[in-house]
DNA sequence: AAGCTATATTGTAATATTGCAATATACAAA
DNA sequence: TTTGTATATTGCAATATTACAATATAGCTT
């Protein structure tokens, strides 16, 4: 097929996964990465910071901003993204009890 | 193209991709979590689990694997998998880290 | 208005992913 | 040795992703 099976699992795991997914891009990594390095969120400038064309870039803030990683507000001319906290929380709460649970698993056999 | 670029973002970058990418499958959530609920690790009974068909577990399994997620132990007849902790450390290290940053910035604009 | 700049959308080609039937492999049990 | 059980691999069809040229849109600037 070629389409995900998403209908068989559970809300939360879709979730994961679609955010997961958004951030299965080194390009999207590096967008996610430069909005937290630079100091204001005036970000029109992350189509030269990748080795991208403009649409390409322009496709994966789109993927960011609809997973929530980001968010665009409009600046006259410009478009300034800035990092959604939200969706990083998510992120830094799952792994953080995944992380939990498996360390205090005792593994029988591996 | 269709082939990501990865040869113009960093090692750093191309991994935590990598991971997220690996994880960007609700079956894959669902094995992970399956794997973290379950007290042994005698984990031959994931395709009953799943509302998969067994080749397309496997593949997933396969999928894990390489990230490094789980490992797997071969035990007589069935195969045990695991999880292995080093690329969940990695995620919950990475995100954490995001976490930090992302709350210490001052938004100017969105 | 005409031109400029920044970003989005569309269309398209190349490649990757997903899912499964069929088959292969490997070990266990009878 | 044959049969059964568990998992992997192969081959293939459907769909998704990635990348970008061309074009569209929207707001500035003159």
């Amino acid at each position: 097929m070629g389409a995900s099976k998403t209908d068989h699992f559970t809300t939360k795991q879709n979730s994961i996964a679609s955010l997961a997914k958004a951030l299965g891009h080194p390009a999207r990594i590096a967008i996610l990465e430069y909005l937290l390095k630079v100091d204001s969120c005036i970000c029109g400038d992350i189509v030269n910071e990748l080795p991208l064309a403009q649409p390409t870039v322009s496709q994966h803030l789109k993927e960011l901003k609809n997973a929530g990683f980001i968010k665009g507000n409009i600046e006259g001319n410009a478009i300034c993204y800035c990092i959604d906290e939200q969706a990083i929380a998510k992120m830094q709460q799952y792994f953080d009890a995944v992380y939990i649970k498996a360390t205090q698993k005792i593994n029988k056999c591996c």
